[in-house]
DNA sequence: CTCGATGCCGATCATATGTTCAATGCAAGA
DNA sequence: TCTTGCATTGAACATATGATCGGCATCGAG
């Protein structure tokens, strides 16, 4: 096993002076092509101190690295999923045998919306490994950037965490609800409870949000976070379901089944996440082709990150 | 003379097949972490063929490498800058001895740029070498960002041509006139000229502007392009100017002077800059400091890009 | 067709970089 | 006070990297 898998616990960088020294580190080292050598007598630190300064500003992100693909046809598999499904834009990351996808998805998301958000953008996130994933990766650039996060669904505090996104700058409105509960009438009075209402309101008027997607695999993330049994995923899938958004099921084409369990969700609608400009889904493997395929012609995202090898698939299968 | 003086000449990326390969390459060795030899072994290249590409990547702006310093106090004097006079941002270079400042503020405020511009933006651009060598190091960047420029007055044409930035995708809408014409009369008929008026127009509703600041000293640009003489300089020295703002002159409080010189110009008002929501002034030097400190004071910009020292004096002179 | 020029390529080598390890300083707890 | 553990440091080393150089192919001009 490589190193690989392990994503980095982006630690925080308490200290204002080395932020400082990190700061002009990197400005010589990166701007002016000047080596660790002379930085460190230039500063009055030692070679290795200065090294490690900058490993340091890499990982907490303070020094980001930004590759700009994204127009006339980089990786050409980005153009070829953009034409063939009508999206805003995609992400494919390169695969590499060892190295798990599942951090480098999020990284690869994580730096996508970078670009997009501004300062004091709100960024509405959904439910799932990916997105935690990406969050993770975004965390050490957060607290430069002013960026509020809100939650569409409930049940997220969960994993939301470990993420370390808890700062004096960044406030995240979560919703203080279970995914799921056990009747449409509890579901009702949370979904009208005065702040779950206002988070709610507040995710639909994001700009961009950020979803994982919910494949009917036996692992899918619903069931191991025991909002759902197995059982209940057979059903669906008997009855055409493909993946789900957000704890809604829907079939090939991306249109909503009609099931109980919509009822009891506590979550933004499907439709509503289509009045979102910026709808971007991070998900790849095997098992989660069909769902993502049914996303995408259900138009319930707009922007992919994915990899090369889902990539292929989803062109292959696309019809 | 050490080669950092070099501007990079940002080299034409043709091949799309090259851009795709620098950024796989890329990927795997800033995201993934893996050794060039590793990477020209899965893309079955030679080693060193790896490292040109990272390297083409590099200087092509492909790969683009940023410091997120802006918020809470990087390098202090930024945001002692901040508070002193009410800026929306600045960036303060670290001095290093033997390297040429201007083609390092130049960097800062092209990285500063780039934050703050989406794709389909403005960019408004004003007059002088550091606004020229600004844009020379967004030059690379701009075919993938789908930003427009539009010059802010006439005569820019003269050094706009060698940066490089004529491409199918960005315009430049630039002002066909020189800067100063000899007769108030022929100015205003420039002025009210469709397509001139046009760019005026254009000109100001751009959320961004990036202009150089205008000394007083015998240097200045405006008499090195013939703009202006020194007699003149020195007479409106005597009536109270510190620098000029796109032709016009300003005294120390940053007030507009009443000069005949100002009905001869073909240019954006300091009146009209005031309501670009983002300035930026990219200047440093001890004879822009009374300048600066005169644009700041008048609040014609607010953001600063500027050296270790001049930050330094701004503070001690401010009063 | 020949010649020269130009640009691409890879080998070699000097150097820059990151890793490993032992020593040191520091702090909390006995 | 002493001890133990943890974090930080710099030295030595192994390795990754980029500069220099000569060879090769391509291309255009004579």
């Amino acid at each position: 096993m490589s190193t690989a898998e392990v994503i980095p616990e982006s630690p925080q960088v308490s200290d204002i002076e080395e932020v400082e020294l990190i700061t002009r580190a990197a400005w010589h080292y990166y701007n002016d092509g000047l080596t660790q050598n002379q930085i460190a007598d230039m500063l009055g630190l030692s070679r290795i101190k200065v090294s490690r300064l900058l490993e340091k500003g890499r990982q907490t992100g303070l020094i980001e690295l930004r590759i700009n693909s994204p127009f006339e046809g980089c990786l050409g598999l980005q153009q070829d999923l953009i034409g063939a499904f009508g999206l805003a834009d995609a992400r494919v990351v390169p695969a590499v045998e060892g190295l798990a996808a599942p951090p480098r998805i999020g990284r690869a998301a994580a730096s996508l919306l970078m670009q997009q958000l501004v300062p004091n953008d709100l960024l509405a996130i959904g439910w799932g490994e990916a997105t935690s994933t990406t969050l993770r990766f975004m965390a050490p650039v957060f607290p430069q950037s002013h960026i509020s996060l809100v939650s569409l669904t409930g049940g997220v505090s969960a994993y939301i965490g470990n993420t370390g996104l808890y700062g004096p700058q960044n406030f995240a409105h979560l919703i203080p609800t279970p995914l799921r509960v056990s009747s449409p009438e509890l579901a009702e009075m949370l979904r009208i409870e005065p702040y779950v209402h206002h988070v709610l309101e507040m995710a639909i008027t994001a700009r961009t949000a950020l979803i994982g997607v919910g494949s009917v695999a036996r692992s899918a993330s619903l069931v191991r976070y025991g909002y759902c049994t197995n059982d209940e995923i057979e059903l669906f899938t008997r009855r055409g379901a493909v993946g789900d958004l957000l704890g809604h099921f829907y079939d090939r084409d991306g249109a909503i089944l009609d099931l109980d369990l919509h009822r009891h969700l506590i979550a933004v609608t499907p439709d509503d996440m289509r009045r979102i400009p910026s709808v971007v889904a991070a998900a790849a493997g095997p098992e989660k082709v069909e769902a993502i395929l049914g996303l995408l012609r259900g138009k319930l995202a707009n922007t992919l990150v994915t990899d090369e090898e889902t990539a292929r698939d989803l062109l292959r299968r696309q019809t």
